[in-house]
Formats: structure tokens, sequence, C-alpha cells
DNA sequence: GGTATACTGAACCATGTGGTTCAGTATGTA
DNA sequence: TACATACTGAACCACATGGTTCAGTATACC
């Protein structure tokens, strides 16, 4: 199987695990943005900004470029395909070893419904 | 829209940007496992592994049970469904975003096949 | 040239993370 | 009872994180 290389996705997971940098991602998803404005619409020094840019830029999921003196950040070219795969799977995973107990609850509601059909007649 | 609250994807998107918690997920999607078991697993101490077990746990991936001396972990309820989501919206987002680009380089290619019939052209 | 803007880097701070060791406690087993 | 097993908690460690301030440098504009 391929050896999960571990680092790719500590770097994207990590990177969608502060609400600002989400924010951030979402916020670039609309439309191009300076440091300055991320920082402004985040409420966060340019600084502190700069920092959360450069770890979604580490991740791949953000790129910037410097024009003169502002530098302009858009989204990257990391899609979080494997990352989506990755979770799929894992709902594939968790899927089939919860089936045993689902089909023990189906079996629970079933035999309520018959329990229930069978007090309704007793009150009949 | 949804207030993104935040701390749940802080914790889902943190527990799963560590390899050996995202390994510790995958060995409870085959078989339950003690503590023991899976420190074994991933080289570890117990203490460490708890620690790990702990944070999936907090972030509802993992649930543990303690029967005689020996704590049993399998997965959680939470199956990242939510966290699919964003990711899938996230990505739905991005294709928007470089749909522009993409037209562009296609009208890129285009022109330079334009251009390279002409120069084929030239040369008869 | 002078002033405002935009970023950058170093340094600091509190807190969190990923591990360890060590010293327990509780439980199973001969 | 004695011994082994399985976990637990406190304390420690080095380093990362999420922020800040402060002192720059580079660029734009009057």
């Amino acid at each position: 199987m391929v050896q999960y290389t571990g680092t790719r996705f500590d770097a994207s997971f990590g990177a969608l695990s502060d609400a600002t940098r989400r924010g951030v991602l979402e916020q670039l998803g609309r439309v191009d943005a300076s440091i300055t404005d991320l920082a402004k619409k985040f409420h966060m020094t340019l600084t502190g900004m700069k920092k959360h840019v450069g770890v979604l830029e580490q991740a791949g999921l953000v790129t910037t470029e410097k024009v003169g003196r502002v530098r302009t950040c858009k989204l990257g070219l990391r899609r979080l395909e494997e990352e989506a795969a990755w979770i799929e799977r894992y709902r594939q995973i968790w899927a089939v070893r919860f089936e045993e107990l689902d089909k023990v609850i189906a079996e629970q509601r079933r035999k309520e419904k018959v329990d229930g059909r069978k007090q309704r007649k007793k009150r009949e």
C-alpha cells in the first residue's frame, strides 16, 4: 500500500486545524488579497497574519507573489484531493466496522416495532 | 451561513494532523485494541499512546471503555462527515476560482495550435 | 526630499505538543 | 500471598504555535 508519508498530511491537516487559516482559505476563494487585507479581516497584526499565510503556503494551499511593496496571496495548487480521499477511505472503513452494529440496531428497531404492534393490539 | 464554530474542526483536523494518530484510526478500523496493543504497534510508551488516544477521544474519533485493568479503544461516533463536507465545499470553491485560469490556459493552447499551423504553412 | 504604506525579521511570551521517566494503583493469576 | 500486567498521573524536556511588539527596509506618492 502507499506509504502514507505523513509529512504531507501533517502539513495540510495541520493547516486546516486553525479557524483563522480556514477563514483565510475561504476568503481567498472569493478574491485574492494582500497580507494587509487579510490581517484587517481577521483582526490581527501583519506579522501574525504573515505567519498563518506562511503555514498555508508551506502546505501548498496558498501561493504568494510580491509586486512592488504588496504581497498578493491566492489559492495554491493543492486542492486537498488526497485529503478528501483519505477521509473517504476512513469513512468507508468506519461504515464497514459499524455495519454489524447498525444491523443490531435495525434488529432492535424491528423488535420494538413488533412490540409496539403487540402493545396496540392489546389496547384494542 | 453556518458559523463554523472552529473548535470542532480544530479538534478533528488537529487530531488528523499527526501520522501516529492517523495510523491508530486505521488500526482501529481493522480491530479494537488496548492501549498496550497500540503502544506496541507504534513503538511508543503506554503513556505516550494514552495521550494520542486522549486527543482522538476528545475529537470524538475514538471511544474507550475500561474493563478490568484493560482499556479497549474503538472507533468513535464522529465519522468525519462535516470535515468531508468542508473539504468538498473548498474543492468546489477552488474549481470555480481556477476555472478562469483554466480557460486562459485552454485559450493559450488553442492559439499555440493555430500559430503552429501558421508556422507549418509558412514552411510549406 | 519627505512622508505614508506594506511588508519583514528578530525577539519575546504563554501555552500546547509529542514524547519520556518514574512512581504509583488496580487487577489478574499461580 | 506474591508476582506480573495494564493502566494512570505527575513531572519533565525540547520544540512548535499563535500571537505580540519593535525596529527595520523597500516602495509609492506629493
